[in-house]
DNA sequence: ACAATAAATGAACGAACATTCATTTATATT
DNA sequence: AATATAAATGAATGTTCGTTCATTTATTGT
């Protein structure tokens, strides 16, 4: 029998995600990936089921790849501080170096298959993330608190520079390490307000 | 002549906003529109050029009630603490008393039609808030520092907090006055790690 | 009552859309 | 070399899209 090309299973991948980069979920369109990939339509049908399909297997391999480089080298039985500028890092490092994708999963995070790509890997990161807030917690090194504030203030001023970046605003000086240290003193004034 | 139905351009406006942040700006048509206004769909074109224009026309009246919402009570010239625990409630407020206009503006700042729409308004409001921080500094209040360092320890927690809110997870507690208190404690971290 | 005028309409246009299908092409096994 | 099999295709399907236009409707000033 006749083998897949996975030359041309990669390049419809890549080109997808630049279309819907590039001209946002609603420009984008079957039809004009198959031409831009130099592709029949039919054989975008082979390799996915639908558009939507087409959407869910390439948010859901991407959104997993993010995953895997978030948790480099972590591990969730570190000490707080060391599991939380490892992550740091990760996450800034993931997003610099690849801006396009990351921009993909954002859109993807806003639109309604948003459930549908990244409700299941969400949970199994919630788990691991759980524990280490839970060691952390039985260590006495932070306090407890929801999950949401504690992402309000570890990751949000990261991210909110971030899209700068990626806007095209030139960030002087150094930010993101700036910025690690912001998010790391913060905490510390997290801890005092909780304890009032 | 015969004048215009206000209520039915209203209404227009009101089920565009709610298809959109209900089915992404894609799933969102003149067709669609015009059936779910119980209107013609040529009445569209009487109320704007076309699709496109129909979007920036709406994205930016929002934007300008966005703006006025957030400078309610606000002058440029208070204290820096007032003036930014007056900004951070305004915000809070917009988008917890109007969470579906403020998901639509969302939207539209990740799309393409980001710049017509809020390019010009926010150049004006950055001015404003150029003229805040410039005073703050002459006061010594606050040290120097970008537009986006200041955006992302000021606003980003809150933003995130917000859309946690937005998309049904119970924020257990008062997250939101107490991210305020985060925030402004926040401040006093910067002006340390700025000094050093 | 009538003329003037702009609002509002329903039907229609071509273009682009997602998807399908009969056919052809390439390769692994016999 | 022949066969089997799945990949790959180009053309075509019906649908929905944005937009237009000839016509009708409602309201004002005469």
């Amino acid at each position: 029998m006749r083998y897949r090309d996975e030359h041309k299973e990669l390049l419809v991948k890549e080109k997808a995600i630049e279309m819907i980069v590039r001209e946002g979920l609603d420009g984008f369109s079957m039809q004009k990936l198959a031409k831009e990939a130099g592709v029949s339509p039919a054989t975008l049908y082979i390799y996915y089921k639908d558009k939507e399909d087409l959407l869910i297997q390439l948010g859901y391999e991407e959104a997993t790849r993010l995953i895997k480089a978030i948790l480099k080298n972590f591990d969730p039985s570190m000490r707080f501080e060391e599991g939380m500028r490892i992550q740091w890092r990760n996450r800034a490092d993931y997003w610099l170096e690849s801006p396009v994708k990351a921009s993909f999963l954002e859109q993807l995070k806003h639109s309604p298959l948003r459930g549908q790509v990244f409700e299941a890997l969400d949970m199994e990161f919630l788990e691991t993330m759980g524990a280490f807030m839970h060691n952390a917690i039985a260590n006495k090194e932070i306090l407890p608190m929801t999950r949401e504030v504690f992402w309000s203030v570890a990751y949000a001023p990261l991210y909110t520079l971030i899209h700068f970046h990626t806007d095209g605003i030139s960030l002087a000086g150094n930010p993101f390490r700036f910025s690690e240290e912001i998010m790391w003193e913060t905490f510390a004034v997290v801890m005092k307000a909780l304890k009032a």
